[in-house]
DNA sequence: CTTCAGATCCCCT
DNA sequence: GGGGATCTGAAGA
């Protein structure tokens, strides 16, 4: 890997970055590193639409409590929780127990191969399934993490209704780089 | 441009 | 047995 590279790859968020309020930790996301090792080198994009999940909001997996499929979104700040659906994978930040962050769109970066407009997109496009990342610290993982390297060009925050759901369709969770070229739909 | 059905299967009730 | 934090392509306005 080339210096400059090296040099946007940025410093992992430390697990403090994750134990606050999750709509902080949703906004404070945009920009950052997105990134999953292949092989030698990563595949990677800034983050730059999210939405937040919280405990008591009836949208959330873990409205319900625990279960077999949400298990991750109780093990602690910086959990990655990836989880399934028709035949797609998607990928959270746990923040507090229960509560995360869903990424929803990333601008690439390196190794991009397909588009990154939407959560089962991107996960495509840098090779996260529920098999291999579900459960994994996007903190101490060697093959999964998210970072800042300070390079994101200052941008308007957009906030909207989140996507895709059927309860509490009007909470304005969404976040998302405004006039961003990657944003999903 | 917008809306809508279908794919397809795992998880939860 | 039913539905889903999605995506795609097709049809309509």
């Amino acid at each position: 890997m080339d210096r400059k590279l090296e040099t946007r790859q940025g410093k992992v968020l430390p697990i403090k970055f994750y134990s606050r309020a999750t709509l902080s930790v949703a906004r404070d996301l945009l920009g950052k590193v997105l990134r999953v090792r292949d092989g030698r080198t990563w595949r990677s994009g800034y983050i730059v639409e999210d939405e937040a999940y919280l405990r008591d909001d009836p949208a959330c997996h873990s409205y319900n409590g625990l279960t077999k499929r949400n298990q991750s979104m109780f093990k602690g700040p910086g959990t990655a929780y990836i989880y399934r659906i028709h035949q797609v994978h998607c990928i959270n930040a746990v923040t507090r127990p229960g509560e995360a962050v869903l990424i929803r769109a990333i601008e690439p970066i390196q190794h991009i191969r397909s588009s990154t407009n939407g959560p089962g997109r991107l996960c495509r496009a840098l090779g996260i399934t529920q098999d291999k990342h579900d459960g994994l610290s996007f903190v101490d993982s060697k093959d999964l993490q998210i970072a800042s390297n300070g390079e994101f060009a200052k941008f308007g925050l957009g906030v909207s209704a989140r996507v895709g759901i059927s309860e509490a369709i009007d909470e304005p969770y969404r976040f998302y780089v405004e006039d961003n070229l990657y944003l999903s739909r």
